[in-house]
DNA sequence: TCTGGGGTCCTAGGACCC
DNA sequence: TCTGGGGTCCTAGGACCC
């Protein structure tokens, strides 16, 4: 009988941020998006001061500053590095483990007796803390939606830990687990499930396969099957190849001028490179976009986007730039006060693969020669070390901001922590 | 003044074909 | 009077995830 085992850090962002500052521990303390825009991660202290999941900090700051809720930018490359820690020590513990975000892995327990499961958890979640410092929770379950069960329900209960491949205790703890908080049921499904008096997980379990797919599609019916123990959702241990690549902000400052936007497009523009050659990818068109603020509803509103397509799939910054640099002239109005653009693609391809263009008028070889020296400056000396004209020479006022960020403590040698 | 940034999958319906 | 009957492919939009 399979079993999965679901491991995720606990407040994962903000106990990043307390290994690295100890003074955090015991304080509310939360995480904001980019622009310190949302919360984005809540400790136990913070959720307690009724902090919801992506509260606008400008509505909640006068609320931290009162209750002494420490407030950080992010720090991915932090959260980042201490994610890749975390599944190191992971492999060690199961043959067959998948990444299924930033914090979160799916473990393959099958070969874990049942019996020695939960000794094997908390061996697991002990570990995690004494070699890293991040708290974690751990469920264990016969199918991926009830190991996500597990480890929710876990999270209650005072040693994080929760086992639920036994039928009798699996199906006590569903009886009192709501239904929006199943993995796969968002709040149009969780509407649609509460007309016909659906409100707890075991009551999904117990309906009828082919009505749930009249109401959610095959989607719904493979969670009513995952929620009886039958698995629909196997491993994914060798990660898929990536289908699309998106690099997309909300500026700074609002941008009015074309050059501003043109220089931030350009930005992404490189950014999208630099994803797509470290997955070896490439595309034959680009979406750009940009807009104002849909929550200034007293100015103009103005939201466009245009495909360009590319003589040939690439993946050379400086096509890149060209191609979105069109759809910026194309869709550019003065009079408005941009808050977000962004590029997009998808049908991403191997480049080996690519269809190659009729008359050939790029060459591509030295293209990539020139973007390979580009990567390995940046990646040596820093992102950004080498960059194109078009991006603009100065850190411009649209930049995103990040005013509280700590120090990247663990991938910046003149930001390591110091002992005195 | 101030509201994130990515991804995936599924389906309906239109375009097009014979 | 009566106006076919399938297929496939593509795209936009919705829903979900973190």
């Amino acid at each position: 009988m399979t079993a999965f085992a679901l491991i995720d850090g606990n407040s994962f962002y903000c106990s990043c941020e307390r290994v690295f500052d100890p003074k955090l521990e015991s304080r509310p303390v939360i995480v904001l998006s980019n622009n310190d825009g949302c919360a984005v991660a809540r400790t136990n202290e913070a959720k307690a001061l009724g902090i919801r999941m992506g509260a606008p900090y400008f509505k909640i700051r006068s609320l931290c500053e009162r209750e002494g809720v420490v407030a950080l930018s992010s720090n991915y490359a932090l959260y980042g590095d201490m994610s890749r820690r975390m599944n190191e020590i992971y492999e060690t513990f199961s043959p067959r483990t998948e990444v299924y975000s930033i914090d979160e892995t799916f473990l393959d327990v099958t070969d874990v007796p049942p019996g020695d499961r939960m000794p094997w958890a908390k061996d697991l979640s002990a570990t995690i803390r004494r070699w890293t410092g991040i708290p974690t929770c751990v469920g264990i379950g016969p199918t991926k939606t009830l190991a996500k069960l597990a480890n929710k329900a876990a999270k209650k209960l005072s040693d994080g830990v929760l086992d639920l491949t036994d039928p009798d205790e699996r199906a006590r703890v569903m009886a009192n687990f709501p239904i929006g908080d199943v993995w796969g049921v968002g709040p149009a499904n969780q509407i649609k499930l509460g007309s016909i008096g659906i409100a707890f997980a075991d009551q999904m379990r117990d309906l009828d396969p082919r009505r749930a797919r009249e109401l959610m599609t095959v989607v719904g019916e493979r969670i009513v099957y995952e929620l009886n123990g039958q698995p629909c959702l196997p491993l994914e241990d060798v990660p898929a190849v990536r289908k699309g690549c998106a690099v997309t902000r909300s500026f700074g400052e609002r941008v009015t001028t074309k050059l501003a936007m043109e220089q931030a497009v350009a930005g992404y523009a490189t950014r999208l490179g630099e994803k797509l050659r470290r997955h070896g990818l490439a595309t034959d068109h680009v979406t750009v976009f940009m807009h104002t603020s849909r929550f200034a509803d007293n100015e103009p509103q103005r939201n466009v986007s245009m495909t360009v397509d590319l003589p040939e799939a690439t993946n050379d910054t400086l096509q890149l730039i060209k191609a979105s640099r069109r759809a910026v002239d194309q869709l550019w109005r003065s009079g408005y006060r941009y808050s977000k653009a962004g590029i997009i693609t998808d049908d991403l391809v191997r480049p080996a693969d690519r269809q190659r263009a009729l008359f050939d008028t790029l060459d591509q070889d030295k293209a990539s020669k020139i973007m390979q020296a580009l990567d390995e400056a940046n990646r040596r000396w820093g992102r950004a070390t080498v960059f194109p004209a078009a991006m603009g020479v100065t850190r411009t006022a649209f930049s995103t901001k990040f005013e509280r960020r700590s120090p990247r403590y663990t991938t910046r040698w003149e930001e390591l922590p110091q002992c005195r």
